[in-house]
DNA sequence: CATAATGGTCACGTCGCGGTAGTTTCATCG
DNA sequence: CGATGAAACTACCGCGACGTGACCATTATG
């Protein structure tokens, strides 16, 4: 019975967020996304890539959906890995031009748009779960294991 | 007296606008925004730049500022261009990911971002005029011409 | 031990510019 | 009215970021 406990292997990880292999290579190379159960030491090894891995690596791919630059994605990264983790279904994503990154929710969200200039990208994060969610009992190998989702996503 | 009737040269509109000139001609080359009073015939002929043209270049930079990838700025403007004109102080700018162009005005923006999924890129439009009429005030050559604002901004 | 997976590496292509030299035009001056 | 210099645009080269594809090296695993 195979669980997620152990996490999720690359290619299995780039098929589930929705991403190139090649892509998620990269992002690991250049220290975007590194796997936090395991990194690769060399050719052969492979990389163990946690739930919470696939989270951030769906709203980057959102975000680039969006069609924000990479190079942004970087710098919003480096704020947004303290501030994910809580909250994760209810709080919104408000990305203000540059660095400014903030973690609202509900109403909070409209507050901000009204008073700030320029533009704002608004994330719901909610949602990003609930399709990182359906993806995963999509691409599931074989036997439909009922908890398999559920263990993995307690974070 | 000088007014701005008969438009902006090249190096002045990055001026006002606050890009580089490198930028605006590799705008101009490549099509995302033509200067509408007078495009370049060859080295050495001018450009001449309307006020809504510097308007779409605010935009423009603002969209960048944000993160946002040129490519995407240029999907987006294949929509504005009929929409913008109207309301440029009030109406809001919502950018749906992939292609989808909306621009609301006032609480109408909450149901929007309540309404659907993924990443919203929101801009209001006021601030960019504003911005841009300050500019224009602020890089004007030598004599203060009260009036010449107003009217280059009669769209 | 055999072999399918996986990571490493290299070459390649596109995009979005920056730098610079060349060319044309416009304004001005003699 | 022709020369002259500044201003503006064009052409061309190059660079870094972001991948992609192919192929090789290595390892996990039955």
């Amino acid at each position: 019975m195979e669980t997620y406990e152990d996490g999720f292997s690359g290619r299995k990880t780039a098929e589930i967020v929705g991403i190139s292999y090649r892509q998620l290579d990269y992002w690991a190379r250049t220290n975007l996304v590194r796997p936090s159960l395991a990194d690769a030491q060399g050719s052969g090894t492979r990389r163990r890539y946690s739930y919470r891995d696939l989270l951030e690596l769906k709203v980057i791919k959102q975000l680039l959906d969006a069609g924000l630059k990479l190079e942004s994605v970087r710098d919003v990264f480096a704020y947004l890995r303290e501030s994910l983790g809580e909250d994760v279904t209810t709080a919104n994503l408000v990305i203000n031009g540059r660095n400014s990154v903030v973690v609202a929710s509900g109403d909070e969200l409209i507050d901000v748009l009204n008073a700030g200039q320029g533009v704002f990208n608004v994330l719901a994060l909610g949602g990003v779960k609930q399709d990182l969610d359906a993806s995963i009992v999509e691409f599931r190998p074989a036997g439909p294991e009922l908890d398999s989702v559920e263990s993995a996503s307690a974070i």
